[in-house]
DNA sequence: GTCACTCATGAAAGATATTTTCGTTTCGGT
DNA sequence: ACCGAAACGAAAATATCTTTCATGAGTGAC
């Protein structure tokens, strides 16, 4: 075996070179040609039998084709071939701009939700504001103490940054009842911090925690998708979260959360990063005590 | 749980699926796998014979490492890695992403959460089978009721998703107590959906009421990261997650939440799209009630 | 420690796919 | 009608891929 490395294949250029090389074919070649020009993802599933019976000729002038096309053979042809196909798949991808419909297929869903969300971290990490973010970051570190406000979907990025809070060592309450949320606030006291999350920033039952806790003089952080709303009347540091377009079928609660949690994210890493020395065993801690707890359990 | 591997040959998840599936592998297996994910182009133009010379194994290991991955041998994984190596080519990211530093300043921790989370969710879109998932809808939408198992950071998950259904006028309960989980569990029959969310698989907090449901007859629906662990077997319909790599600072906690949330909103919006007719004005009454509640109280 | 057992592994046999060879067919010119 | 050249495909030869099977390394029980 010698194991030739052909040209470069030339993406695009196949269709062309089947048209320039066409008038120098046979007959038979040419409806191979034909084929492969006409359909790369169809020919590329084929075996060289396989291509010789749909185009009616046999293997040696399948060979002969690829040969004439600048490929070593066959094998190299279809190698050829399915990298074009995956290309032209890839490039067919521009129908995600529009709204998911009530028909779209499953698969369409899939690619679509994907592609809009990441389309809110891009927009939710190029509008966040450092300085805001950084001054969070080192109230959080500093604090005695951490209340999360954050009601329905918010609710449960409150309670998720909370989770990690506690998994670094710090001390991290999410109240899911409003009045319980006050109850909690009227505790906190300069050096701590209380964080609000809502998508509209008028939340009342979030508003109120946080305008307590701001009045008894702890550090205040709002996460909201209006910088302008009422939340932030109490907030010392607002960090804003990014909307894309909702639609009937996408509620606008999908893309904030998927924006809320990556400012809940960096919030923890980089109070993960101030407290280094106490964060990394208390996370190795809390992972090794997980794993064993899923031995234990799991496989039985 | 049937369905061995039906994962269809996705192009683009393939870096994701080795990093899936690398701890179900033996040591000379995560060889031919390393290999391939770090050099697609190169692997494709290898024979059998050269990557199993190139990883230091055998024919044999490098076939079963082709089977792994959802191929039916190694000539369609030499497929996909051409057309792999031909979307690289022609400009794509090449992934290249640093992990996260104790000193990094700010803006990069957001800058590299968000590229991570993106990647995530392009892994996910990739390596979701749409055809497990479509079950999934299908099942949902015609279930008199719904549960949903997590605990941890999936559990927040859980509660996400049972919150839309409930939004749909669908009746879905997330039980947070491991035991009222079970107790839940029993009260289902056929026609009814159980839904367990683990990252692990191996959380037998989440696996014991989902063998009750699936006992009980109901259809039973696994959303894993590890489509190879334990829960997969009590599960009628598995949606497998993609796992990044994760790093001290960026716990596996992380993108596995991404990549779930993903999953849970792809079920969401299919079920919504299937009962379109109820979904619709479920989703307006229950945006108007919220509306007037943040104009009552939001301005004083 | 030893034994029995499982499982990963690669060598080689077996099955397919590709390439080459070679004889037949076709076609244009005389 | 006959000749020669080129096209073509059947089948042999080769390369490549897949399966089988024996071996040995690792693991847990006793």
């Amino acid at each position: 075996m010698k194991e030739t490395f052909a040209s470069p294949p030339a993406p695009g250029a196949l269709a062309a070179k089947v048209r320039t090389l066409s008038p120098s074919m046979t007959r038979s070649m040419q409806r191979v040609a034909e084929a492969v020009a006409g359909d790369p993802a169809g020919c590329a599933a084929l075996t060289v039998t396989g291509l010789a019976e749909l185009t009616g000729t046999s293997e040696a002038t399948v060979v002969r084709t690829a040969r004439l096309l600048g490929y070593p053979g066959y094998r190299d042809l279809r190698l050829a071939l399915a990298g074009l196909a995956a290309q032209q798949q890839s490039g067919r991808a521009p129908a995600i701009t529009t709204d998911i419909a009530v028909d779209d297929p499953i698969a369409d869903v899939v690619a679509k939700l994907a592609y809009d969300e990441q389309q809110t971290l891009a927009d939710t990490a190029a509008g966040l504001d450092t300085v805001q973010l950084g001054a969070a970051v080192t109230a959080l570190a500093a604090a005695r103490r951490t209340d999360v406000y954050g009601i329905g979907a918010s609710g449960l990025v409150a309670q998720d940054l909370t989770q990690k809070l506690l998994r670094i060592g710090l001390i991290a309450h999410a109240p899911g009842d409003p009045h319980l949320a006050v109850t909690n606030a009227v505790q906190l006291r300069a050096g701590d911090v209380a964080i609000a999350i809502t998508h509209s920033g008028s939340t009342g039952d979030v508003i109120e925690p946080l305008r307590v806790a701001f009045e008894r003089g702890a550090t205040t952080v709002a996460v909201t998708g209006r910088p302008d709303s009422p939340v932030t009347q109490y907030a010392d540091h607002v960090l804003t979260t990014s909307t894309s377009r909702e639609s009937e079928l996408r509620p606008a609660a999908m893309s904030s959360r998927t924006s809320q949690l990556l400012v809940v994210d960096c919030l923890f890493v980089g109070v993960a990063q101030r407290t280094y020395e106490q964060a990394a065993p208390a996370l190795a801690a809390s992972y090794e005590a997980l794993a064993h707890r899923h031995g234990a359990r799991g496989r039985p």
